[in-house]
DNA sequence: ACGGAATGTAATCGATGATTACATAGAAGA
DNA sequence: TCTTCTATGTAATCATCGATTACATTCCGT
């Protein structure tokens, strides 16, 4: 949450504390502000982000030509985010490893997702804005995705691999990784949620499990 | 809001084709029709499925109690649909072959899944409808869980598991077959979506190396 | 047959996404 | 500096939706 600057009191009438009547960066402050409405659990409303920035209801709609393209803007700021955080734990782990970088990959996918649901959820269903419709989202996540094959074809190189088929074992991990973000996110861990520890820890029993399955033995 | 059309002379009583007052069945044709409305693509709405049972937008709040309920029951009955092809692809397996059954039961899972999609949605996210509300949904789905528990447990005991850690094996075989068919639902499967065949052999061979991934070498 | 309980209708409310006409400010060019 | 163009915000308005309330109609048990 960088701290944005209006700033700009542009003294105007004599009551103090006028806001100018233009905003400073509206498009950024709704972005910000739906960001956090999904954080809070809430609908993500046009109306609702227009509040939150004091200003009109109609006023987003001069920055956004619908309620999807909000969302879509929300889905690219959560996931560049996401992303950033993957890079970090990636460039912690040692190239010529595959299968650790494949663990440290997976893990910081998964904690971002368990710690940040609502905006996992946004980036990762497109339910919310027209599919497709942000390239830069799309984008991003086909980076995402040759990342992972980059460490898989690692892996077929140093003959970790048990099978050859690359593309059956990505489609599997990506299966598996994000089917247990899901599982979290659409309630499919009852009770034992109430200790996110818990959970975290058996995101990684299920990688290893996964990363022992493809090793050659 | 006059300017909305009536556009319903409201046919009089001595015209044949008279619907009674009371309804047959209301509640019934109401989940049809949300259950219609949702594998068409379009959003559900109480007063879209009103609108299809012919009857006023107020009339089915007369059978649920708010907009989730109804979303519930409509789970609820999706549910037995899904449960239904599934316990039909279990009965065909041999109970003595636990691999063969995992594999029965994550091919129609997944089957369906792809082939209803919007449904199969309603049935796992429980967005729409206050989480744990239908205790049927609720209990539909730990019977699943609990076959999916039994077939793992007997390939134990036949000794074919590599690891014996059960629990970790059923949560990791649930995440990589609910991932699969989430990423299908969520548009993650891009362009070769087009030939649905060759989805449903992808999930084929997800499920075999998952197989292959827990079985003793 | 009667009267209460179910069930449907009509009217209305508040919230939302969206559009339009208008107001204001910031900046570019004379 | 002054003028004007354009980006940006406001006000008013619509249609749709979920939900509630008062009333109407039918069903069913006594």
């Amino acid at each position: 949450m960088s701290s944005r600057q209006p700033a700009k009191p542009r003294a105007r009438r004599n009551t103090s504390e006028v806001r100018p009547y233009h905003h400073g960066d509206l498009r950024r402050v709704l972005i910000d502000a739906a960001l956090q409405l999904a954080a809070e659990g809430a609908e993500i409303s046009v109306r609702e982000a227009a509040r939150r920035a004091a200003v009109s209801p109609g006023a987003p709609f001069r920055h956004f030509p619908n309620r999807a393209a909000l969302m879509a803007a929300v889905a690219g700021e959560a996931q560049r985010r996401f992303r950033a955080e993957i890079e970090v734990a990636l460039d912690q782990a040692p190239a010529a490893d595959p299968f650790g970088r494949f663990r440290a990959f997976g893990l910081a996918y998964l904690r971002w997702a368990m710690r940040n649901p609502a905006h996992f959820e946004i980036i990762s269903t497109g339910r919310y804005f027209a599919h497709g419709s942000s390239a830069e989202l799309t984008r991003d996540n086909a980076e995402l995705i040759a990342l992972t094959e980059g460490i898989l074809t690692e892996a077929a190189k140093q003959g970790l691999l048990r099978s050859a088929d690359l593309k059956r074992i990505q489609i599997a991990g990506r299966a598996l990784v994000y089917g247990f973000a899901r599982m979290n996110l659409d309630g499919h861990f009852p009770r034992w949620g109430v200790e996110a520890g818990e959970i975290e820890r058996m995101a990684e029993g299920v990688i290893d499990l996964f990363i022992a399955g493809i090793a050659k033995p």
